[in-house]
This record gives C-alpha cells, sequence and structure tokens, in this order.
DNA sequence: ACCTGAACACCGTTCAAGT
DNA sequence: ACCTGAACACCGTTCAAGT
C-alpha cells in the first residue's frame, strides 16, 4: 500500500517561541473553518495558509506534509474521546460484569455523537467518497435478511424482530471491518473468529422475551 | 460536505459493441494490476489508461470521474460479498435462533476474509492515511482499560479475560462507527443506543464461566 | 460509436531569499 | 528562528479532431 513510514506523519518541529505557537494554532483553526465552510473536497493548502493569514511554506515547517497536518488533528481527537472513556471507566470499577460492559457501551456512544462537526467532517474523509451509501444499502438488505431469517427461527420470540436483525448486522458488519482495517494481528483475528459468534449467539439469546417456553 | 449527487458516481455510458465491452473490460483490469503493482497512491487515470493501452480520454467516455469508476468497482464486490450472504441464510433456514445468529457472523468473516487483495487494497483507500494505526493504538488502549474493569468486577470469571475484553472493544467501537460512517437515520441511531448496552451485557454475561455462581 | 492526446486548471511541495 | 511566494512536477478533466 505504499504508506509513508509514520515518522513522517509527525509534526515536523515543536514551537520555540510564542510567535510560532500562535502560526501553529491559526493554522489549527483555519484548518477546521476550511473544513465546515467549503467540505474536504476543497481543504486544500492553499486554503488553509490564506484563512490562517499566513504562507503556504509556512505550514511546511510544521508539517512535512498535508496528511500530517490532518493525522495530526484526528489523532488529538481520537486521543480526547480516549480520556472520556477513562473517566467513565473509573465511574464503573467494581460493578458487576454485566453492568460494566452496558456502561462502557453507553459512555462511547456518548463520546462519539458529542464529537464536534468539525471532526466528524475529518472522519468523513476517511470515506472520501461515497462508500457511505453503498455500504448504507448493504447494512439495510442484511437487515432485511436477517429478520426474515430470525423469523422463522423455531424457538422466535423477539418483541421487535427488526431491531435484533439491525443491531446483529451492525455487530457483526461493524467488528470485523475494524478488525480488518486496523491491520489486526492474527492473534486478533483468530479472537474475532472465536468470540463474534458466540457474542452474537448471546444477543440473540437475551434478546427472546424471558416468558418463552 | 459537498458530495457530488449520487448520479454522477455512476457508469456513464453502458458498451454498444464489442469493441467497447472489450475496452471497460482493460480499464477494470488495469486499474487492478496498478492498485496491487503501485498502490493506492499512485492509482492515476494517466497510469491506468496506460496500462489498458487505451487513451484518458476513453476513461471518461464510461466513467465521469475517477471516482465512478473505483466506485463502481467497490460496489460490485459488496455485491458480491451480500451475495454470498443471502446463500449463507439459505443454510440457515428454520434454524434456532441462536444458532442462526452465530452462523451468520461465521459466513461474514468468510466472505469478508476471503477478498481478494485487490479489494481490500481499494477499501484501503478509503483508509487513505494512517487513521489505521492511530485507529488501532486506541483499541490496544481499550482493550487494557476494559480487561482491567473486568478483572475488578465482583462477579468475574473469565476463562480468557483479555479476549473478552478485546472483544467489547471491538463490538462497541465497531458498530458505532458503522451506524455512524453510513449517515445513520435517527431511527437506527435510537436503535443502536437501546440494543447496544444490552448485547454487550448479554455477551459479558455468556463469557463468564458457567460454574460461577 | 468510439477513440485520441494536447491543453487547461488546480494542487502539493520545495527552496532560495528575506526578516 | 521564523516566514515568504514564485517555481516545479504532477494530476484530474475537457474537447476539438480523428476513424
Amino acid at each position: 500500500m505504499n504508506r509513508p513510514p509514520s515518522a513522517l506523519l509527525k509534526p515536523r518541529k515543536a514551537p520555540q517561541q510564542a510567535r510560532s505557537a500562535a502560526t501553529l494554532e491559526a493554522i489549527h483553526t483555519a484548518t477546521i473553518q476550511v473544513l465546515l465552510a467549503q467540505g474536504v473536497g476543497r481543504l486544500t493548502t492553499a486554503r488553509v495558509a490564506e484563512r490562517a493569514g499566513v504562507s503556504i511554506g509556512t505550514m511546511y515547517q510544521y508539517y512535512p506534509h498535508k496528511q500530517a497536518l490532518l493525522f495530526s488533528m484526528i489523532e488529538q481527537q481520537l486521543q480526547t474521546v480516549a480520556n472520556f472513556m477513562l473517566d467513565a471507566a473509573e465511574r464503573l470499577r467494581g460493578q458487576e460484569a454485566g453492568t460494566v460492559a452496558e456502561g462502557l457501551a453507553t459512555a462511547w456512544l456518548d463520546a462519539k455523537t458529542s464529537e464536534s462537526e468539525a471532526f466528524r467532517a475529518l472522519y468523513g474523509m476517511v470515506a472520501e467518497f461515497d462508500l457511505a451509501e453503498g455500504m448504507g444499502k448493504v447494512l439495510e438488505q442484511m437487515t432485511l435478511v436477517f429478520s426474515d431469517l430470525l423469523a422463522q427461527a423455531p424457538d422466535a420470540r423477539f418483541a421487535d424482530r427488526d431491531s435484533v436483525a439491525f443491531m446483529l448486522a451492525v455487530l457483526i458488519g461493524g467488528s470485523v471491518r475494524m478488525v480488518l482495517d486496523t491491520a489486526g494481528s492474527e492473534e486478533n483475528l483468530a479472537r474475532l473468529r472465536r468470540e463474534l459468534p458466540r457474542a452474537c449467539r448471546a444477543y440473540v439469546m437475551a434478546a427472546q422475551q424471558c416468558s418463552a417456553g
């Protein structure tokens, strides 16, 4: 895939004087402004530099290339989410395992849905072009198929079968994609193979109405 | 985000003569060859055209822009995966709900891991730059935190606590990302909020060793 | 009906020159 | 120590001209 070594993605240098710290700050806010005003497709070094009131060359003093700037901003946001989770974890310490699991899920959802519009636009860059639409369609299709299958199970007693089918598709699709995307090690792939079917079974069994018999 | 309307992502015209069908085929295989040989970063219209033995202008007769070509190839692969799942569903029809869930998870994993290297490179384009590394780090960090938390639950009895923590992080991270990425409707987001904590609880409870008590 | 390729606009990146 | 901006290489896209 020819990725640049990760060292090249890091900022080129840290600011040594107040003037330069202000420049870096201006570049960052300019990036977000351009992103929100013009979208990812129009986020160019020239536009960011103009908005920040610096020359293009200045940007290249701090970041070796455009990707490094964007990567640095995303990484910062990822760390914010991670810290949010650490706080949540502290509050869950010592509670029962099931409650911990529930709490972590809720915390992650809260963290991600509260992310600023700007950073969601940054992630959107990752989707770049309309893969989202294609994936959405497949997800919809799978939900229908899964729901139909669940309906025909002899022990089927679901309060909201469509939601269970949807959740099943999202759990499967999301976790597989995440492991493959993060260049998952062989060990992690093996874990996924072992645990994902278990998790799906447990979820579906739990979603059955308790009065089943 | 300024995406082009999706109609623009579709092929511009269908081939009407045998000569032109062959041209289209050549463009497709050339795209894959360039992708494998040079990586996403070097996948340019000029390189694809040269490899396909046609001029650049010819490519623009079939696709209104480069993205349309790539999108069309990815969509085709998505449909292959979807069809694979339909087959698997047929084999699972009438079985018990828990078994169906397990079977679907396994089928999806099989479909995704058997995708050709070329298409994984295409998806990789979606990740474009090294977001994967950053996400991988956060995932690792979360796994550690989750595992620690599970260890301190009063009812903790896990055969492989680290795997459960990893799976939990992947289930949560993957499903949230998928719903947000596919521009999830409000309804789907509500479903996720309701079902994800349930699913996580069910998985963790099921992962406890049965002899617990 | 299909193909060509020079031409154009734009973009990321560099570097010699400035303060 | 930091900034500038003209210059360069490259890329996506178009269109008048061909068969």
